[in-house]
DNA sequence: CGTAAAAGTTCACCTTAAGTTCTATGGACG
DNA sequence: CGTCCATAGAACTTAAGGTGAACTTTTACG
C-alpha cells in the first residue's frame, strides 16, 4: 500500500502533530527525512492524500491531518469517541485497535416530507444516517428528512431519497427550502420571492406553484444535500 | 491542520470558556496573546472557523463557540476507534467522552464519469468521500466517481453528483452500471439485456440507446447510491 | 429609549512563511 | 542506450501574521 518514503512521511507527521500538537510544513518535512528539496515532500503528500491516509486542505499552511495509520482502519461499522465538547482526548481508548477518522456526522431523519403536495410532519426522529462532512456548511444546525413524493423530481430529487437540509429561516431565489404554510403543511419546494409574494415551485409540471403571501410561509431550512441509496 | 497561532488561540478560547464561562472578546484576545491589532485575531477567528474548530455568530459580541479540539472529535471530523469487533467501551470513560457509532466509510473518488455520451477515464484518485453504511453492500469493493453530463437526468443523477459503484462483472436488467464499452468507454447507463444482446439506455431522451453485442460491453460496477452537495 | 462604550469588521500596507510548479539531473534497470 | 522515476533546484504564487486606523453594529446603561 504504501512504499518506504511513504510510510516514514506518514509516520513522521503523526509523531510531530503528537508531539507539537502542529503538523510540519514541508520544509520543515524535507529537513526531517534529509532530502534537499520539498517538492518531493510534495509528492508524497499527495501520494498519502490518494491512499487515503491523511486528509488535508490544498493551499493551507501545515493543514495536514493523519486519517489514518497502515495497517488501519477500513470497516464499515466503526465506534466513534466523541468528546464531550472540549478537552482534547488523543490517545485513543485501550481496547481501541485501530483508529481511523471519518470526515462525516450522524443526523437524525425527522421523518418524511411531501416533496410535491403538502404536509407530513417534522415530528420525531425515527433513525439516523451519516451525512459527509462536505455537505455541511460548519455553522448552523442540519438534519435530514426522508423524501415522499414526485414533485421535485425534475430537480432530480427522487421518491424515497434523504435530503439534508440546513435549519435558516431565510432563503434566496431559487433555492430549495423546507417550508412551513400556513402554520401546518411542511413542504419541500423552490423558493423564489416576486413583488412582494413568496412562490413554491414544484419540479414537476404536474404540480401548480403555489404563490402565497409572506405571512403565510415560514421557511424552516434549506437544501444542502441529497442522499440515495439503491 | 492548525498553525502554532491558530492553536494557541483555540487553547486561549477554550481555557477561557472553561475559567469564566464566557469566551474572550477581540480585545482581550489580543492582549492575551501580546498583538497590538484585533485585526490579526479576526484573521486567526476566521481561519479556526474555516477549518471547523469553532462556530460563531458575525457581529455578536463573544458569540464564539468551541466545536472541537484538535486530535479530538466532534462535529464535522470525527475520530473512529474501531474496536476489534467484540469488547466495546461499556463503561463511561473518565471525562466523560461519548462514544457514537458512525456508521460510515471513506471511499475514493476515482474520477469523472461521463453520464451520457461516452468516456472519461476511472484512473487516480482525485479525493475521498463519506459514504453512509446503508449504501454499503456489506460485502464487495465499493468507490466513487463524479458525475458528468446530463443523460441520466430523469433518473435523478445530475451533472456533478457524486454515485457511489459496487465492484461487479454482471448486472440484472434495469440496473445502472458503470460499463465499459469498447475496451476504453467507460459510461453510466441503465444495463439491459436482450435476446443476446445488451443494451445501455441513458435516461434523457436526447441521448440514444445503444445496442451492443455481448462481448463489447464490460460491466464494472453497479451503482448502488448517490450524494449531491447543493 | 437614546446614546456612549464595547465589540466586531474592514482595509491598506508590509514581511515572512509556506505551498506549488516546472525543469533539470542522475541513477537504476531492462 | 533509452526509459522510468525519485531527487534537486529555483521561480513563482499564495497564505499567514502583524500593525494601525477608520468604520459599523451590538450591547449596556442611565
Amino acid at each position: 500500500m504504501l512504499t518506504r518514503k511513504q510510510l516514514e512521511l506518514l509516520e513522521l507527521i503523526d509523531a510531530r502533530v503528537k508531539r507539537d500538537g502542529v503538523p510540519p510544513s514541508f520544509d520543515e518535512m524535507k529537513d526531517a527525512l534529509n532530502l534537499r528539496s520539498k517538492s518531493g515532500i510534495h509528492r508524497l503528500i499527495t501520494a498519502l492524500e490518494e491512499r487515503g491516509f491523511i486528509r488535508r486542505l490544498p493551499h493551507r499552511a501545515r493543514a495536514i491531518e493523519v486519517v489514518r495509520m497502515p495497517g488501519g482502519a477500513d470497516a464499515a461499522h466503526v465506534a466513534t469517541v466523541i468528546d464531550g465538547g472540549a478537552q482534547a482526548q488523543p490517545q485513543a481508548p485501550r481496547n481501541a485497535i485501530k483508529v481511523q477518522q471519518i470526515h462525516a456526522l450522524e443526523l437524525p431523519v425527522m421523518g418524511r416530507i411531501a416533496a410535491g403536495t403538502p404536509i407530513e410532519a417534522i415530528s420525531e426522529i425515527s433513525h439516523h444516517v451519516a451525512v459527509p462532512g462536505s455537505m455541511l456548511s460548519g455553522n448552523g444546525e442540519h438534519y435530514a428528512l426522508e423524501v415522499h413524493g414526485d414533485s421535485m423530481i425534475e430537480a432530480g430529487i427522487n421518491d424515497g431519497d434523504i435530503v439534508v437540509i440546513r435549519e435558516q429561516t431565510t432563503a434566496d431565489n431559487g433555492d430549495i427550502v423546507v417550508a412551513l404554510v400556513e402554520g401546518l403543511e411542511a413542504t419541500l419546494k423552490r423558493f423564489r420571492r416576486m413583488r412582494g409574494m413568496i412562490a413554491l415551485e414544484a419540479a414537476n409540471p404536474a404540480y401548480e406553484t403555489r404563490v402565497l403571501r409572506d405571512d403565510q410561509v415560514k421557511v424552516q431550512g434549506r437544501l444542502v444535500g441529497l442522499i440515495r441509496s439503491y
